[in-house]
RNA sequence: GGCGCAUUGGUGUAGUUGGUUAACACGCUGCCCUCUCAAGGCAGAGAUCACGGGUUCGAGUCCCGUAUGCGCUACCA
């Protein structure tokens, strides 16, 4: 049988990063065993649902490069689908309307409540299953049924028993029927609820593993009753565990703000394979194997070592993934929000910018030009004529760059005349020094006269000129980065001074910007 | 409150059926390289494997308890 997963979000509010390691473990787990994947949108919650948040949870995946199968289903189309079902399970006597009149919740102090009635049920010695309205007679519910008193459908758990089930991940799962209340299937409003409808859906899609966070470990058991109820094949389920914020509290958006969605990696100039790579890395490991970090990316032959380094390209993360390698404990994505360099988890910025400085310069370029389109640095130019020169420079100066970002920021020195100098390079490396202000600009003269104009030539023309004038190399060195880029640190000078050329290099050594500024 | 799940250095993880000094990556410190900063190379700090019992010749690996965290316990998803 073939494998169908799916990736089921609600779209109330943007791809949050645990969401969206679910969707790539689905994906990856389809891929491995040639099966497909599909995505459904829980918009059921119409309150909370938006268009935008399912529009930004279909781009999160398009960026991720996690495309889906066949067509997107809607689960809210299904409603009427769903109210049937609940409906023929009464009519079984698997299902009873419960004509209780509906207590109106408080979203915000729901969990103290439900802990609360709990509590109180507990010392009452109440029975989750004492719903006066389980036993009614069929006669009675139909007629009040008929005289218009509104209801809701609850399923009815039998009194004896229990439910079991193998979890990938989790291992063997059992409940007691008794730990479970007759849940509501059909709101009195006639509204269908999450568990019904997931399974619906699920049984309707064909799903054949559902994979998914651990929030849902102990909804599984209701959910496997209403299989059951409906005589449905229940597929295999494997649990994930949650990604957690420092000091292993739930990583929510109230509190943590946009460093859990994953546009915010995408704007903030993260590669997709690189963010991707970082994901499977959570809660998965390759093999009991050591891990190495010489992997070569980009490189899809399958390895002959069985070691996995911890860079994988996406043909190793194929191959590679098995949902028995998943593990069971929280991680926690390690951020500080007090701190600029370290806004989000060391090791995706770390592994972002190890694929920026070792993937290939093809695959790169385009998204360094969008990040120059996007701050207007980017030159036709440098797609036909200065293409040559476009990649070298490119290839000069992502040594040394964490996101993509940093192109049009830190880099703007190298498309733009227009670019500012930071004060602590011009103090250190300028000012420092009054007699640069006139040695600059005769180096500028130097230069001027090199034919041809490479870092080879431009370094001997001013060590020459250093030794002649009695100075340390250095302090020419970082005073022309300084006066070039306005920044004191950098790749090595000599290439800078090739890749920004002659003339440009002498007008920004001459510049008096830096020393007036 | 009840039920469930988890617990290896700061973080992510490895640790095959229990067997010498618990491994790797990120981060951190120092040194080398050097025109700066990275990268790279080398070296190093950091874990009584949550705690307490037990089984065993021997436990991070098995069992029990405790603590902590997380989840579920909704006519939310």
């Amino acid at each position: 049988m073939t494998v169908r997963v799916r990736f089921a979000p609600s779209p109330t509010g943007y791809l949050h990063i645990g969401a969206a390691r679910s969707a790539l473990f689905n994906w990856l787990y389809a891929q491995k065993t040639g099966g497909k994947f599909l995505l459904r949108i829980e918009d059921t919650d119409l309150q909370r649902s938006t268009e935008e948040s399912t529009k930004s949870i279909i781009e999160g995946l398009e960026w991720l490069g996690l495309a889906f199968d066949e067509e997107m289903v809607f689960q809210s189309a299904n409603a009427d689908k769903h109210r049937a079902v609940a409906n023929k399970l009464g009519a079984e006597g698997k299902a009873y309307r419960d004509f209780t009149p509906r207590r109106e919740r408080d979203d915000a102090t729901v969990k103290q409540g439900v802990a609360d009635r709990a509590r109180a049920h507990a010392s009452e010695g109440f029975d989750s299953r004492s719903n006066p309205y389980r036993d009614l007679s069929r006669e009675e519910s139909d007629q009040r049924a008929a005289s218009g008193e509104p209801f809701a459908v609850r399923l009815k758990i039998p009194r004896e028993g229990k439910t079991h089930f193998e979890d990938i991940v989790y291992g063997s799962q059992e409940r007691d029927y008794s730990e479970i209340e007759d849940l509501v299937l059909l709101r009195s409003d006639g509204h269908p609820l999450y568990n019904l409808s997931v399974v619906i859906d699920d049984i309707e899609m064909g799903i054949t593993d559902v994979i998914r966070g651990q929030d849902h470990l102990t909804n599984t058991h209701k959910q496997i009753l209403i299989y059951e109820a409906l005589g449905a094949r229940v597929p295999r389920f494997a649990h994930l565990p949650l990604i957690l914020a420092p000091g292993g509290k739930k990583l929510s958006k109230r509190i943590h703000g946009e460093i859990v969605s994953l546009t915010t990696y995408r704007d903030a100039g993260f590669l997709p394979a690189a963010f991707r790579n970082f994901l499977a890395l959570i809660g998965w490991a390759p093999s009991g194997v050591q891990f190495a970090a010489d992997s070569t990316l980009g490189n899809d032959e399958i390895p002959v070592d069985p070691r996995v380094g911890e860079l994988m390209s996406l043909r190793e993360l194929i191959d590679n993934f098995s949902l028995e390698r998943i593990h069971r404990n929280n991680a926690i994505f390690n951020f500080d929000a007090n701190n600029p360099k370290r806004w989000t988890d060391d090791k995706a910025l770390w592994m972002n910018a190890e694929y920026i400085r070792t993937m290939s310069l093809e695959e790169l370029l385009p998204m360094v030009k969008a990040e120059l389109r996007a701050n207007k640095l980017w030159r036709e130019e440098y797609e036909d004529d200065e293409g040559e020169w476009f990649a070298k420079t490119v290839d000069l100066i992502r040594q040394r760059f964490h996101t993509l970002k940093d192109f049009s920021s830190q880099g703007r020195a190298y498309f733009s005349d227009d670019f500012d100098f930071e004060d602590t390079a011009v103090n250190k490396n300028l000012k420092k020094q009054p007699l640069l202000k006139q040695l600059l600009p005769a180096l500028a003269d130097r230069l001027e006269e090199i034919d041809p104009f490479t870092a080879e030539t431009s370094e001997a023309a001013l060590r020459l000129f250093a030794e002649e004038q009695g100075v340390k190399a250095g302090l020419l060195i970082n005073g022309s980065r300084t006066m070039l880029t306005g920044q004191a640190v950098g790749p090595s000078m000599f290439e800078v001074f090739a890749v920004l050329g002659k003339d440009r290099s002498a007008t920004r050594l001459r510049s008096g910007v830096p020393w007036f500024a």
